[in-house]
DNA sequence: GGGAGATATACAGGATAATATATAGACAAT
DNA sequence: ATTGTCTATATATTATCCTGTATATCTCCC
């Protein structure tokens, strides 16, 4: 029913969550109600142009009308700064990978079977947020702490100091503002491309 | 009424009296009804998004939702087609033309295919942004450099090197900001002129 | 298993967009 | 003046948005 406006609205979609503002709060901020954001998102209304102008808004976005021959560059742009959005540095891919590794192969012997479970969904989340240097740079403590306890035993006591480090930086990490970005190097390219 | 929407309204009007399109032509080509196009265009009434995309496309513009941030940016690429119609040297056209030759011909056996796309959405912004003297002999020696490699292979990291070079470039380009102009001399206009 | 936060659905009613049609005013060109 | 094109405006009817409120479902955390 609302198939014209499909990509308009998924758009929307993606950056309140990016954003990670909840329907609630973008109510709030807009003005809507969380029932018709809901269904704005869903396909299952199709909003007027106030409406979508008041959502915009609400999350910094603008609405252009461009070209369209002008798109490609657009969407180049778009992507220029979309592409910070999940650019992880290879190191932290490589430092979460090791601490995968080690803890898998470390066993859970040591350390309550939830310390574990709590583990592993933190890394689980610590692959895609970014983090800082500094950040980053405790993990990679946390890395080499673990890859050494593999000879000499580790205590208990150690590894939950660890789990609850390792937690901390998840914590930091999803609830980072948005805007207080951070700086990255270069850039990193992955895969990635959409159309409509 | 109709205050928020109203500079996207008027974009649209802006867009219909460029392309010389009557609202009654607008009405056969986007299915809404001349009066609704009328009262949309005075702001007299607030569309629904469905009749803004519908007339979009019937003037071939796209609804794209852009943060803030990036507005600079893209009013930049939207004027440089719009306003100055193009104060490029012949120069840098030709050098695009050569690094999209070049790099086709090339083929993206070299550099992952991420690259590629990376590589050619900038030479597409190049083509509609000015540069300096300077940024043109940056370009200049990239095509050298990549013309020469067509014969004797050219590594990996050498192309990456030139990716880099050229989207270096762009950025510079397109957050340039408008007012600090270029010097141009007097010649610029070339051939080009291109309608639907 | 309970509780909290988030999203999806349901339904009533008032508000407004959108249609179809018709007409009036403005401005050219024959 | 007449004809033609384009735009603004009017009216009535239908369709849909949008709100308010309430509830269901789901996920994660304790």
């Amino acid at each position: 029913m609302a198939y014209k406006t499909e990509h308009i609205t998924q758009q929307l979609r993606a950056a309140r969550e990016g954003q990670k503002v909840s329907q609630r709060e973008l109510s709030a901020r807009s003005g809507l109600t969380q029932s018709h954001i809901s269904q704005i998102e869903r396909g299952t209304m199709e909003p007027g142009l106030g409406s979508l102008v008041d959502v915009a808004r609400a999350l910094d976005l603008e609405i252009v009308l461009a070209p369209k021959k002008l798109m490609p560059a657009i969407r180049n742009i778009l992507e220029s700064s979309s592409a910070s959005n999940d650019v992880l540095t290879s190191d932290q891919r490589k430092l979460v990978a090791r601490l995968e590794r080690s803890s898998a192969q470390y066993g859970y012997g040591v350390g309550t079977s939830a310390d574990a479970d709590a583990f592993k969904d933190s890394l689980g989340l610590l692959r895609h947020l970014p983090l800082t240097p500094d950040e980053l740079d405790i993990l990679r403590r946390a890395a080499n702490r673990l890859e050494n306890s593999q000879t000499d035993k580790m205590s208990r006591q150690e590894m939950g100091a660890i789990v609850r480090e390792i937690r901390q930086l998840r914590n930091a990490a999803v609830h980072r503002d948005r805007d207080d970005a951070i700086p990255r190097s270069a850039y990193a390219l992955d895969e990635e491309d959409d159309d409509a």
